[in-house]
DNA sequence: ATTTTATGAACCATAAAAAGGCCATATAAT
DNA sequence: ATTATATGGCCTTTTTATGGTTCATAAAAT
């Protein structure tokens, strides 16, 4: 049961919602669309397109991709993005990966 | 009320999702980091990680923002990742950008 | 081999998020 | 100026995602 969470983000995490929101609503000013219009093309409420604009961290993360996708926004771009360059890595490695990790001993490894 | 919405999610923001979960599963795994550990820092649980690992498309993205940035994926890295070249240009922007939205005409403007 | 620990998957109760409506304000068009 | 449309909050109801649990399997340590 989820037992009154009281969440606390980093500010690395607020900052990049709010950025991403920001990015998203420009795009669709330029693209002449109204919230409205927006939101139906999402399959999303107005009122939750307003929180996605504002970087509101609660909402689910389909929501946001698949607004930040109608307007043209790429989060993993083509080849040139960081993050693809990094997953294009993930991947190759990911097949010979065991699927559970154990450290040798118990000591806590908290080397970052 | 929320009417029994079946949301549709494009194949784009599957991908994506599915990708930025197995790029976490190996930043995870490169630090060492159990399951359990890395949800206990991003003050989340197990199944919830689990989850954004498989690239579930419901996890809240202040969810997905914190494991990524603990684990040190930068979705929006200093200054050559392509989201922040294109937010540089929205910040500069947004100061003199109206609030709202008109189309000239009623004529629908599809354009894209 | 045995033991210990990590993971994956399912279930359930409930806190929380989302939709939809409404209204006030703001902006754009006329 | 007036009119029309867009946005921003707030509120209530309904839906859902989340945390916690359990169990089975998998992998690592011994």
């Amino acid at each position: 049961m989820p037992k009154s969470i009281a969440r606390t983000y980093s500010q690395y995490s607020r900052e990049a919602a709010a950025l991403l929101g920001a990015l998203i609503r420009e795009a669709r000013n330029e693209r002449k669309l109204t919230a409205q219009e927006l939101a139906d093309r999402a399959g999303i409420s107005r009122g939750m397109l307003q929180r996605i604009e504002k970087g509101n961290l609660k909402c689910e993360i389909g929501a946001v991709f698949e607004v930040a996708t109608i307007v043209g926004i790429k989060l993993f771009d083509a080849d040139g993005s960081d993050l693809v360059k990094q997953l294009r890595h993930t991947k190759e490695k990911l097949a010979l990966m065991p699927k559970s990790v154990r450290r040798k001993s118990k000591k806590v490894n908290d080397d970052f």
